[in-house]
Order: structure tokens, then C-alpha cells, then sequence
DNA sequence: GCCAATTTGTGAAAGCGTTCACGAGCTCTT
DNA sequence: AAGAGCTCGTGAACGCTTTCACAAATTGGC
């Protein structure tokens, strides 16, 4: 439903952008982490060629990614770290914690469960799930290991949003069927399996193997360009 | 220096392609995978709409990828499991078990060392190093954790060409220049620093938190829209 | 007050990746 | 053997992203 009537903006700012590219939201984390290590420092303005420089992109990448949250740059000057870094926490929606479920307590949920990243960031972890009956009520990182049995009734209460699943691939997508039955909407996925989830769902996916694979795939390329030019100099070398 | 004599061609094959594009490369490991579990369930031949189906992709997007490799369908057929697979595998250079070196044995090292699908996928975890003396000596999945030290030794006598930092973030620019310095030319970074690397050595990075701000960002634009589809259902009363 | 030096913001152009659409080639049935 | 039904391979069109280049705006020196 569309509303077709000239609705009157309260705020005209940037209210009826036409959405984020998604080349820039995926940006904005880390220029953010940039910008508080700078704040921190008692650096309170900064030029886009340094921020891009800490976000390890291009100069212009910054300018143009901060234009499509509006113009809060000075010509001439610089960014206003303190400014900047609220508006994009706001933006990035990280100013409210947001609560986090783990499920699936091996190795990686141990590793993500103790990772300070993400409390210092802003969330929250709501919740550490486990089918291993014998994994419930253990300890991990200060948070008791629950029973899958309890998802539902935390998810609910503690108001999850964010499903992480770090289970057995063959677990993955019963896991992911429950956490968005029970109201969970996005979704960070360790386990290498293809998630299904209905419209309106998010899904993103870490596969550590996936990275390795890529790189090799460059040595390989590395290797081959080194033997072809050897293989190239060599029969250059029998012409002539 | 390119050789400009016309040099005789023995793999007329593909020799002379002009690069994967990195999209494509970045899906090649999905197919692998669901190919080797298509093949351990006995099937012999895939239609690139299957194939697309079990890598989450489309199946346009698989054919364009596969055709970047050389021609390994048959039309009105399909693709050869085991002969894609091993095309697949060779092009990622998966083949040849290549070696890995992770540097950091805290949570996250601790998981990765213990992860898998490392070694299910032709990997091989040559070392595990730590900073801290006191972990030096510690059993890990197996495999003893060793001091700083002898870094340049397994990285020479193991051949690695992989290192993965799993360091605190300050820690990460001085081990990474010390896996370049001792001929480390591809590094799978976890922490949450820009790298800088000469020339030639690839980087890739694995950020939680970033994974995470990206979701947030999307539950936030979620629920935005949900309200302004309220306001302006309010509006529209208003109106009327 | 004016000029030089900076630095943002942004259209335009170029590059890359995805999607579309359809011809080419294979298999199977009749 | 001929035609129907698939499915691959691939140019062309489209859209998103990056890069380029420069006008607009600010500061600071004189």
C-alpha cells in the first residue's frame, strides 16, 4: 500500500533516500571502527584521504559513500570524527544493542562466544544454545549454555533479532527454520550449507574454507605466471 | 618481459585465458563443495540448474562461471560430477594439500585450529604459533603450539604459503610482516586492522563485527520501513 | 579583503558483474 | 531418421560500483 498523498516530511534531510548502496553499508563498519579509534586518540577531525587510508579503500570510495548519508563534511576541512561516528551508528542501527543468539557451542561458538568484538560493538549476546544435553549449563565465556528446548522462550524475551549459527552443517537449516519461526529476521551463517529462508529474511554467510580456497586459487595463479614466464623465457631461448 | 616469438602451445586448452574474473572465483569453492557431496551420494551428472540450486546462486551465473574454465557440459545433459570436480579443484590448486600457518592461539586460533573443514578441504595445518610463552608446548587439536620463534623455520621447512592471523589487532601488522618477510604470499587476516603487504601478496579479511554491523543495518532499515509505513498510514488518515 | 591551498561533493565516464534470451548440440521416442 | 524436449554456451543489455575530474566552499596568510 502505497500512499499516494503528498505526505508532509517532518524530516526532510535524508528521509526519503532512495536506499544505501550495499557496496557502502558494507563500508560504513568499517570506516566507523576507524573513526573510533580515532576519537579515542583526541583526533576530532578527519580528512577523507585518512579515513580511507585506516579503511584500507580509496579516497574517493569515502566521499562518495558518506555523501549518500548526507553532507556532513567541511570543504576545505575534513570530517567531524565525533558527528560522523554517531551518524553512522545511527545509520547502522548499532546505538540500540541489539541482542545476539549463538547457537551450536563447538569449537567456533566457544571462539565467537569470547570474542570481544562483538559486545564492544554494539551487541549484546542474548543467548548460547546447544542440542548436546550435556553441553546445557556449562560455562562458557560467563554465559550458562542452554538446551535448544529454551531458544524459543529467550528469543522471545530477550527480544534476538540476530541468529548466529555456528552448528554442524547438517544441523544449519532445522536451526535456521526455528530462530525465524520464533521472530529472528537476519541471520550470520558459519556452517557451509545454502540457509533457505523465507522473503524479508537476511542471510550472511562465513565459510573459513571458502577463504582459503580463494586464496589458493591466487598462489596457484601466482605459481603458473612464474612457470610461464620461465617456460616463456625458455623457448625464447630456443628460437633463438 | 613478454616473450613476443610466437611460442608453440602445448595446453591450447585454456592457457591463454585472460583471468578468472573474482566473482567467478569466489563461487568456484561452492560448487566444489556441493559437487564432492553430489558425488558422494553417487551421482555422475548435474544440470547447471541443480548445481545452482544446492550453491545458492542462479543458474545463468553458474554456466557463465563454469564457461570461464573451458567447456566441461553437454548440452542437454548437463556437467560430469567427478570431471568438474576435478577441474574445479585443480583450478583452485586444492589439489597439492597446501600448507597453513595460524598465528594466534586464543579463542578464535583455538577454533580454527580445531575447525575441520580446513583439512577436509586440502589443507594442512603446518603450525600453530603463539606470542605468549606459556602456551608454547600446549596440545591443540592435536598439534603442539609453538613460540614466535620458530615461525621462520616451519614457514621454510613446511613450504606454507598460507598464514592466518587470529592476533588482537595490534599484534597483526608486525606478524604479518614478519610471515611476508619469510615468503608468505597470501594471509587470511582475522583481526579487525588493514593490512598493508608488498606487492604480490594477497590479503583477505574475516570481520565478525562487521558481518554483524551489516545485519543490523538491515534490521534497522526493516524496521524503519515498518514505521514509516505507519506514519504514513497515520498521515494519509490524517488527510482523509 | 584577496589569493593560494585544501578538501568536500558530485556529475560523467569507465569498468565489472548479472541477467536475459536464444542458438547450438545432445538424447530419446516414435 | 526425424522431431520433440532438454540443457549448455554465449553475445547483448542492463545495473551496480568504482574511478575520474572539477566546481564549490572553507581556511589561513598577508
Amino acid at each position: 500500500m502505497q500512499a499516494s498523498v503528498p505526505v508532509h516530511r517532518l524530516r526532510a534531510d535524508r528521509a526519503d533516500r532512495p536506499g544505501i548502496p550495499e557496496a557502502t553499508v558494507a563500508r560504513l563498519p568499517l570506516y566507523l571502527r576507524v573513526l573510533i579509534d580515532l576519537a579515542d586518540s583526541g583526533v576530532t577531525c578527519v580528512s577523507s584521504e585518512d579515513l580511507a587510508a585506516g579503511a584500507g579503500v580509496t579516497s574517493a570510495k569515502v566521499r562518495k559513500d558518506l555523501s549518500q548519508l548526507g553532507s556532513y563534511g567541511t570543504r576545505g576541512v575534513g570530517y567531524e570524527v565525533d558527528c560522523l561516528c554517531e551518524e553512522i551508528s545511527r545509520e547502522l542501527g548499532v546505538t540500540q544493542h541489539r541482542a545476539v543468539a549463538i547457537v551450536g557451542i563447538g569449537n567456533l561458538g566457544h571462539a565467537l562466544a569470547g570474542y570481544g568484538g562483538f559486545t564492544a560493538r554494539g551487541f549484546r549476546i542474548a543467548g548460547l544454545f546447544d542440542a548436546d544435553p550435556h553441553r546445557s549449563g556449562e560455562l562458557v565465556a560467563g554465559l550458562r549454555v542452554r538446551p535448544m528446548d529454551d531458544l524459543e522462550s529467550v528469543v522471545a524475551s530477550e527480544q534476538v533479532s540476530i541468529g548466529v549459527i555456528a552448528t554442524p552443517a547438517c544441523a544449519a537449516q532445522q536451526v535456521c527454520d526455528r530462530l525465524v519461526a520464533c521472530g529472528v529476521t537476519s541471520v550470520l551463517n558459519f556452517a557451509s550449507t545454502v540457509l533457505s529462508v523465507p522473503a524479508g529474511v537476511d542471510v550472511r554467510k562465513v565459510d573459513l574454507a571458502v577463504e582459503l580456497q580463494i586464496l589458493s586459487f591466487h598462489e596457484t595463479r601466482k605459481s603458473r605466471a612464474a612457470m610461464s614466464s620461465v617456460t616463456a623465457a625458455a623457448a625464447t631461448a630456443a628460437v633463438s
